[in-house]
DNA sequence: AATTGCAATAATGTCGACATTTTAATGTTT
DNA sequence: AAACATTAAAATGTCGACATTATTGCAATT
């Protein structure tokens, strides 16, 4: 009756290791020891690798024959076709959403930001929340296009892009004046979506989505 | 000194599979039971395993828990999806192969398109090989957009939209009045690539790649 | 005859062990 | 002292075995 319906080891592990390859436990480049894996994870080998197995397909770890695993590597070229085809994914969303979606797929999306504004105060004290919120937000206007393979595709790469910006674009995370101009483009981006205007809102979307990644210039000084 | 620098048991069953399953060897739905993935692979179970859990991240398989594996089920809703999805990132990647491409991009595009329309003749004989040309041409053409990331979500989307082709698509294949149409259709892409030209590029693969999943509409009836 | 309960058969998911390969550590030679 | 060869240590990838869970077959009952 407590049910819980849990899978097996193997995907429990996989999204542990993922979190913590994204949040930036494991750093890029480095090598996951399957001693250390086990001992992190509380499992044998065969259920990490299945785990390391997934991320392979997902690109966020890499193999070596007979060399183990690696966490993958990242570089400033990645990060910026990462954010700029992640602005297309979503504007390609954004696009068929404003065709298909419906009074639930707006009033979703009102409520989403009505969550996610009430939270706003709260971005220093517990920041992972409004991600939580924000990240919300933004999936309740791109579940219009009704596309579950586009909308694959948007996770995965939200995924990777949130590694980039954990360890990269963090630093500037509480300016509260990039943080008013943010909230400004949710609001502007509203407007369009329920105004219909397919050009402006994917012209927002991909101001919005980029701007964080444009701060790292392509001759910028990494670590 | 045979070198070979082949990949573990996991990678190569992992692809021997994929292929079974795109190939229709496996149906959509059928149970894979280990002792038989076992037998045909000549691979105990944890490279399988491995393997299984790849074909998982891509939607190839499916795993329900303590039940093992089947493969994923199909479905019009998801094959029009599919096709949809795979049209809309092959504009992506024309749109920017169009702005980033040069005379190499171009002249890569003339040589397989020269090798695919000499092997035209051959494809009732040989229709394996003359579908390895095919898809090496569609893959110079996007290649020009010089993003790994939305050529590895164009590859995938390819995988899995071939397993439809096989299933369903494929019955029509040797119909010559729709093969003619299909080189005319290669040569006005050629053209339109060659003068830049952004949008009817567009419209044209767009086209090009709906067409034959077109043929089956919603109230079609199905095996 | 159809359904329920129970036993036996089979399949899954995980662990530990083993062979092979890589990495390090040490000693030897120029 | 630096470079090379050799040995020791560690890590990887795979297999077989085991406990747990699901499925099948059969008998008993209504």
């Amino acid at each position: 009756m407590p049910v819980a319906d849990v899978n097996n080891y193997a995907s429990i592990v996989m999204t542990q290791l993922k979190q913590d390859i994204l949040s930036g436990f494991f750093k890029p480049g480095e090598k996951l020891l399957m001693s250390r894996l086990k001992e992190r994870y509380q499992v044998g080998i065969s259920p990490l690798r299945e785990a390391l197995s997934q991320l392979l397909v997902e690109q966020l770890v890499v193999v070596e024959n007979q060399r183990g695993f690696k966490v993958h590597p990242i570089s400033l070229e990645e990060m910026h076709d990462i954010y700029r085809s992640r602005a297309q994914i979503e504007q390609l969303c954004i696009g068929l959403a404003i065709e298909r979606g419906d009074d639930e797929w707006e009033a979703t999306i009102l409520a989403c930001a009505h969550k996610m504004q009430k939270y706003a105060d709260c971005i220093q004290s517990q920041p992972q929340e409004w991600e939580r919120r924000h990240q919300a937000f933004h999936t309740a206007i791109a579940s219009g296009c009704q596309s579950p393979t586009l909308l694959q595709v948007r996770r995965s790469l939200y995924e990777k892009a949130s590694r980039y910006r954990n360890l990269w674009l963090n630093k500037n995370m509480p300016d509260s004046s990039v943080f008013a101009v943010n909230q400004q483009q949710h609001q502007d981006l509203i407007t369009a979506l329920l105004q219909r205007d397919t050009q402006l809102a994917q012209q927002l979307i991909a101001e919005h989505l980029l701007s964080p990644s444009l701060l790292l210039g392509k001759n910028d000084s990494l670590k």
